[in-house]
RNA sequence: GCUGCUGUAGCUCAGUGGUAGAGCGCUUCCUUGGUAAGGACGAGGUCAUGGGUUCGAGUCCCAUCAGCAGCUCCA
């Protein structure tokens, strides 16, 4: 037994403060409190996995909780909430090898990872959870769903508009204009070749597939056509590209998005076929190089392969069509993959010259973008260069480059290298030399020997001749324009949103297909369209989900008697994340998503202040819900653009061994074993002193035991081990000098890490405080107590315990943070360095107000220095105050 | 292949062009019949490599090497 009952006792000092926080509603966030600025830091809501916690978890939830509570001491109205994104697979798997009801499951998951989160002590408002399972929930979901349903993009004005606002073309049949607003909705179905994974018998979408497998236990993938709902987020390209603009996030995840959306601007230009009354469009980023046009490449899938094919060709086209077909997307995009094609025995019209160029069928061209049909170029594209080597291709060069951009080039260098070891004379190239190089190197590009991808000046191109690529570029595509053969053209790499999931456990579609083909959405007033109970939760195996199986709940009779069947897809798991923000601010509402005033007051100034979470959906989840938002700023649901106004990622936390964590590892750290054996404020502690929030790096046990230990030496330099009262050193005295300074410039340094998430270093300097505090006979109060107030949003349970030891009633969590004396952070004395030609000889103690002048007598009158000189002249002194002096003789 | 990030003490990391730092670990010593603890002192560096700019480079520029992450023929 310990007899000393002052000890820093973690386990009770948790428990109290747990229990105080919880009792007294302490972090319940006000809405509309206009005394105080708003602050909304939110951290990527968990799926509750049947694991529960792992330490990578309570990183990012530790970053956020210590800027919440560092947010409320300076003075902000703070909204921090938790949630479970608890829609999923795991769930639905288990359900099949067990039959265990998902619901079961998840609330149980829901519950453990709960008693986790709670148990590291973050200042959540848990009135305001959120379950994406929850109907209250889900049928918001739904809502949002129909709304795109229900909706159209109006071009014009680049926004999403009521369906019933939509302009139906004059002369139109009923079965006509159906259709045509059908076609004209945010969310349609479509018949597409989707990733099908017989094993998990569901449909994956691109990302869930990885190398040909499953990204859930690496089962085959292959293409099937389905029928399926999309989302139109294509239509929101443009808005996702330029509004991240406006976002204050990580370049790097920008850039990220920015590449996925894949904006690329063009013309679109049409090539007669040869022979037919027929057209092939082109999309080209090049048009300055139409006249190097010498044949053209269509997908396998192209609508005019068929048509086109001369009788002779007419079998191996098929042949190599069928095989392309069969291919998954992988083997397709395999660049190591030597290209293969077929000629059709057609030929297309080059529009600006008239000349006949061969059509080719590969399938390295992608139907899904542009016009599934190119123009090549292989004087100026090296992949078109390959083909036509390989194929034996005419190469036509039509832009000449400038000397200067050859000079930037590799092979330049490389011949330039090969010639100054050629000439055994000198060593040195001289200029005549470098231009003959260049000059051979354009010779080689003018004969199509080398392929050059970049701009140049316009050759072999009749009467653009000599323009440069830019004005080229455009006075070519006017062109196109008036005679009616193109038009600029922009694409993007960004597809539709592939938006169903044969899986039982996910939000139902709020969808009716009726028997006369009409697919019509429910009315608001009968939603949420509850999951109904099933006996068995596998697949279909048709391709649709267990709820096919269900013929009570399919079968619908609509109010004039006609039958319907309800869709049996379900939505994927990024529906319920894309919008939870939202619910965050208003969770119980019955009547809208959430309440108008409460979303104009909560994500004012651009929207959630911060948001934290993995890197990992640095653009899936990020561009969904930036989709989402958009589309309800559209309607009027939201006053701001964007969802997240601010973006942190945190990085991966390895083993010990510095691997992934794994089971089969063996290297996995469950929290609940840190917080029993060290204290949940250790715990937070070690996750942030790890390193820079944004880093990879490994787990370590010793590095826990060292801010334990940075801990109980907090808790003795204010408590007496042997009495639990506040130490004799600890009294109402005039801190000295030096302690007055440290402790101002660590309020300093500590406020500024976090306000940059700096937490390791802020960590680290209220270390080196604690170290020198520990080695003063007195500890005045005041210093004690301000050092209390910078720990709390790191440790917030020992904080309050010490807070109140020191005579404090209330938490801590509202006292106002300290400020530092500018006055007080500055030295007295200072010591320079002395350096003679940059070689420091030695060091002197100046007074901080001491001028450049003494400084330099001073430096100038060392002994050291003056035997660093050995007798000569100074040439100049260079005084940088408070640093050093360099005597440079 | 392309892009991005990283490379500083044994480990994990700080380091606004101006003195090479912190925590952990380690050495040695001290205190103490509650010690699975505490305290003191100390050792430890080719700042990845090679150039360049500068009075001065861990820091800026170029090249190379190594590691990690992401992308995959987007015309």
């Amino acid at each position: 037994m310990d007899t000393k009952k002052g000890r820093y006792d973690f386990n009770a000092i948790e428990k109290k403060w747990q229990k105080f926080w919880e009792k007294h509603k302490t972090f319940r966030a006000e809405d509309f409190d206009d005394s105080r600025p708003k602050y909304y830091v939110l951290d990527m809501f968990p799926y509750p996995s049947a694991a529960g916690l792992h330490v990578g978890h309570p990183e990012g939830y530790t970053a956020s909780d210590i800027v919440a509570r560092y947010k409320r001491a300076k003075g902000f109205n703070v909204l921090h909430p938790m949630g479970w994104d608890a829609f999923g697979l795991p769930a639905e798997q288990y359900a099949v090898s067990t039959g265990t009801d998902p619901k079961t499951t998840t609330k149980n998951n829901i519950d453990n990872m709960r008693r986790q989160i709670k148990s590291l002590g973050f200042s959540y408002d848990w009135d305001r959870q959120v379950d994406t399972t929850d109907p209250n929930y889900y049928r918001w979901t739904q809502w949002i769903f129909l709304k795109f349903f229900n909706s159209y993009f109006d071009e014009t004005e680049q926004k999403a508009r009521p369906i019933e606002e939509l302009p139906i073309p004059a002369g139109l049949s009923e079965v006509e204009k159906q259709r045509y607003v059908d076609e004209h909705r945010l969310a349609y179905e479509a018949e597409v070749a989707v990733n099908w994974c017989p094993a998990l018998g569901t449909v994956l979408a691109n990302e869930e597939v990885i190398g040909g497998l499953s990204e859930r236990g690496s089962h085959p993938v292959i293409r099937k056509p389905m029928r399926q709902w999309m989302l139109r987020i294509t239509k929101y390209a443009e808005r996702l590209l330029e509004d991240l603009a406006e976002v204050d996030w990580p370049e790097s995840i920008k850039k990220l998005q920015t590449d996925w959306i894949g904006k690329s601007v063009g013309a679109e230009v049409n090539f007669k076929v040869d022979g037919f009354d027929k057209e092939i469009g082109v999309f080209t980023t090049r048009p300055d190089t139409l006249f190097g046009a010498t044949y053209m490449v269509m997908a396998p899938e192209h609508e005019l392969v068929d048509m086109i094919t001369s009788d002779e060709k007419k079998e191996v086209v098929k042949k190599y069509c069928g095989q392309a077909a069969r291919k998954s997307d992988l083997d397709r995009t395999d660049l190591a993959k030597e290209k293969t094609c077929v000629f059709t025995g057609a030929y297309a019209i080059n529009p600006v010259n008239s000349e006949k160029i061969p059509i080719w069928i590969s399938d390295y061209v992608l139907i899904s973008y542009g016009t599934g049909a190119i123009m090549s170029v292989p004087a100026h594209d090296e992949r078109d260069f390959e083909f036509a080597k390989k194929f034996n291709l005419e190469i036509k060069p039509v832009a000449q480059p400038s000397q200067e951009d050859i000079k930037k080039t590799k092979i330049y260098t490389d011949r330039l290298f090969d010639k100054a070891f050629d000439s055994s004379q000198s060593d040195n190239i001289t200029p005549k030399e470098e231009n003959e190089v260049v000059e051979s190197i354009i010779e080689d590009i003018k004969a199509g020997k080398i392929c050059w991808p970049f701009d140049g000046k316009a050759i072999n191109s009749g009467r653009f001749n000599g323009l440069s690529t830019a004005q080229f570029k455009e006075q070519i595509t006017n062109w196109l324009e008036e005679k009616g053969l193109g038009r600029k053209a922009i694409n993007y790499k960004l597809r539709d949103w592939l938006f169903s999931r044969q899986r039982y456990w996910g939000e139902p579609f709020p969808i009716l297909h009726a028997e006369d083909g009409r697919v019509v959405g429910l009315s608001e007033e009968d939603l949420p369209l509850e999951l109904p109970k099933v006996e068995n939760y596998k697949p279909a195996g048709t391709g649709e989900s267990p709820l096919a199986n269900i013929a009570d709940w399919v079968n619908v009779t609509l109010p004039d008697g006609s039958k319907a069947k309800r869709e049996t897809n379900t939505m994927p798991q990024w529906a319920g994340s894309c919008w939870y923000y939202l619910r965050y601010l208003d969770p119980e509402n019955g009547q809208r998503l959430c309440d108008a005033e409460k979303e104009k007051y909560w994500m004012s100034g651009g929207g959630v202040d911060l948001y934290i979470g993995g890197a990992e959906h640095a653009v899936l989840h990020l561009l969904y819900s930036r989709f989402w938002h958009k589309f309800l700023y559209d309607l009027g649901y939201s006053q701001s653009r964007e969802p997240f106004k601010k973006l942190i990622n945190q990085g991966m936390i390895l083993g010990e061994d510095g691997q992934k964590m794994s089971k089969s590892r063996g290297n996995v750290v469950n929290p609940d074993k840190v917080v029993a054996d060290y204290g949940a404020d250790s715990t937070r502690l070690y996750e942030m002193f790890m390193g820079p929030l944004e880093a990879t790096k490994p787990w370590s046990m010793q590095g826990v035991e060292g801010v334990y230990r940075f801990l109980q030496r907090a808790w003795r330099i204010v408590i007496d081990e042997d009495t639990g009262k506040l130490c004799e050193a600890v009294k109402k005295a005039q801190a000295d000098e030096t302690t007055l300074r440290l402790l101002n410039q660590t309020i300093k340094k500590v406020g500024d890490d976090i306000e940059s998430f700096s937490f390791n270093t802020a960590i680290s300097a209220m270390m080196i405080f604690v170290n020198h505090l520990s080695k003063q006979a007195v500890r005045a109060e005041s210093v004690v107590g301000k050092f209390v107030l910078i720990l709390a949003p790191f440790a917030p349970h020992i904080a309050e315990e010490l807070w109140a030891k020191l005579g404090h009633s209330d938490t801590i969590a509202y006292e106002s943070w300290p400020e530092y004396d500018k006055e007080l952070i500055k030295e007295k004395e200072i010591e320079l360095a002395v350096q003679v030609n940059g070689k420091i000889k030695d060091r002197i103690v100046v007074s901080a107000e001491a001028d450049e002048e003494q400084i330099k007598q001073k430096a100038l009158s060392s002994e050291k220095v003056i035997a660093a000189m050995a007798g000569k002249e100074a040439k100049k002194v260079i005084v940088i105050k408070s640093r050093l002096v360099n005597i440079v003789i």
